[in-house]
DNA sequence: CTGAAAGCGCTTACAG
DNA sequence: CTGAAAGCGCTTACAG
């Protein structure tokens, strides 16, 4: 069919140099003092004859691919889902493509993805990595890759990231059980030992420190089979009849927390009252609606790729790290607030 | 810090030359007779210094990314980030990778993204378009181009294809109510107008049609903003008191007309029975649960990567098609089923 | 068995 | 203002 028109044909009918085509292609006919009128004629034949320049050899000699290496847990997560979603229309809008990748929270699996992004010579990283990774990464930002982390920290690294403040919206979600009066206020959480974990631990444990309350928390192991995971935590909650509110610590905890629960027939919130990280349309629509710590996406992914072009358009300033924290919001809804005795 | 390394250096330390360095690596040092031990000690030396070839150089010899381009409606429908993430990890393990885009439905965005994907040389396409590519997908057929589509098929284009058999699966849904004693079914569906939609909404008229029932069809304008959506399906129901079971086309419409029902306070299925397209956990644990026919993922994305994978290892066969048609499954739960009367 | 060389399709100093 | 030429890092006929 239509034969590839190259940047070569296209100099040869114009009967002019390639070196020409090119710079008036990179807009450097300005620069270069090419007469605007050859410059529009360039540019009008190009339009005419659709010719788009080989982007591999183009990488090949410039170096620039612009393409962004995005690394999450697991794309079919909501959360990161739509953080995806979100990255990837306003990295399109500044002309940047999205690879992306999930690391299922292998820290083998994510190493060779890595790998594979500097392979494909990636312009810069958005990463959300499981532990074990900070060789890695500080290698690439001792060689001032471009690259932002979120969602999670790398403890041994510092590097450009953007997070949510996990440990406020914990702190603020127990406070508003303990002040609906609720006694025995457990947290279901991950035994991955990431950081925003951490920070979500310890935003409980400091409301339930600061009430005198003893603290009830359940590490599930993860990942493992959902199946696996709905028994577990029908087994924690039938081992402790006396708790009457639960947080957890992230949307698939919440969603099998609510399985388990709806197979033991608990009654929320009169049996046990529930609040769990991250907003979706399961919580929002569930019976009763369930209270949850959203997080900013919208404002995250912006973020996450302003710092990130930032970074790439920067004069490559070694050292410069920037760390935002943005803060989650507590939706109260139906699953988390007190009934009324006798009501 | 560590100087990037090139085949040249390489070659230079071993002393031999580039080809044989390059041939080794390439697995042709057998046919090409290099002596094992040669083969050995480069292989050897390769992977002590950690010699990675820069795949962008090698790409534009030999015309092969190893990368693949995936197009989805948009990445946060559970539906498609399900299959992208079971296609990304069938296609790694296979040795190529995706980069994915999402369409939102945009026949211009498509037809970018899909000039994007050509202009990064991707070696296969796996596409479920919007409306209104024919031109396009049938100038890559004619071109030989490696592509599957999926979900939906353009009406004028003769192309690999991997979809569901939502005709039947609609007609099982359909039967299922009119035997469940339900009298007025209701389809609610898109007015895309896109193939997937017009063989459901084919299995209803089908199934409506043998039981003697009339017709109810709500073509809602999609896509808009999801409380606009929510807005008019209320407005559906209310004009409709007597329609006593709904059937939804697709999973984003099951979602918006779960929220509507809420709003108006209707009991399901006591007052309106319900079913959606597509399954996923809301639905699984909403009270009551909700029937659904389910979409085999993993089914589709094997059937995908490996329809693919045939036309891309293929030897160019002009005009072997292949398309396959998967069925999908009726999972009843209580949204469904008739509440005896006076039970 | 191995080396020298062309070529994939661009960009960009360097001369004029 | 424009052209000839080098070079990005590979692969692979083609000679030996």
């Amino acid at each position: 069919m239509k034969k590839k028109i190259l940047i070569h044909d296209i100099a040869q009918h114009l009967d002019v140099s390639i070196a020409t085509v090119s710079l008036v292609l990179n807009g450097k006919a300005k620069e270069k003092r090419i007469s605007d009128e050859l410059a529009r004629r360039v540019l009008t034949y190009v339009d005419e004859v659709g010719y788009k320049p080989n982007q591999l050899a183009k990488s090949l000699r410039t170096g620039k691919t612009h393409v962004i290496g995005l690394m999450v847990e697991d794309i079919a997560n909501p959360f990161f889902a739509t953080v995806a979603a979100l990255i990837e229309k306003k990295a399109l809008a500044r002309g940047y493509r999205i690879i992306y990748c999930s690391t299922n929270n292998d820290p083998a699996k994510a190493r060779d993805l890595l790998t594979m992004f500097q392979e494909r010579h990636v312009d810069g990283y958005i990463l959300a990595l499981p532990n074990g990774l900070d060789a890695e990464v500080g290698a690439l930002v001792r060689r001032d890759k471009p690259l932002v982390l979120f969602d999670r920290l790398l403890p041994g690294v510092s590097a450009n990231a953007v997070v949510v403040d996990g440990a406020t919206g914990m702190y603020q979600a127990t406070q508003h059980l303990l002040a609906q009066g609720f006694r025995q206020v457990a947290l279901v959480i991950t035994q991955l030992g990431q950081t925003q974990m951490a920070a979500r631990r310890q935003g409980y444990a400091q409301a339930m420190r600061e009430q005198r309350r003893p603290e009830l928390v359940y590490e599930i192991s993860f990942p493992q089979e959902p199946e696996q995971m709905v028994q577990d935590l029908q087994a924690f909650f039938a081992a402790h009849p006396a708790c009457d509110a639960v947080l957890f610590a992230t949307n698939y905890l919440g969603v099998y927390g609510l399985e388990a629960l709806r197979n033991l027939g608990r009654r929320i919130p009169d049996e046990l009252a529930v609040i769990s990280f991250d907003d979706n349309d399961l919580f929002r629509l569930y019976s009763p609606p369930i209270t949850v710590v959203a997080q900013p996406m919208e404002a995250m992914a912006e973020d996450l790729i302003s710092t990130l072009l930032a970074a790439l358009d920067g004069p490559g300033d070694t050292g410069r790290i920037v760390q935002l924290q943005l803060t989650p919001q507590l939706v109260v809804r139906a699953s988390s607030v007190r009934v009324p005795v006798g009501a």
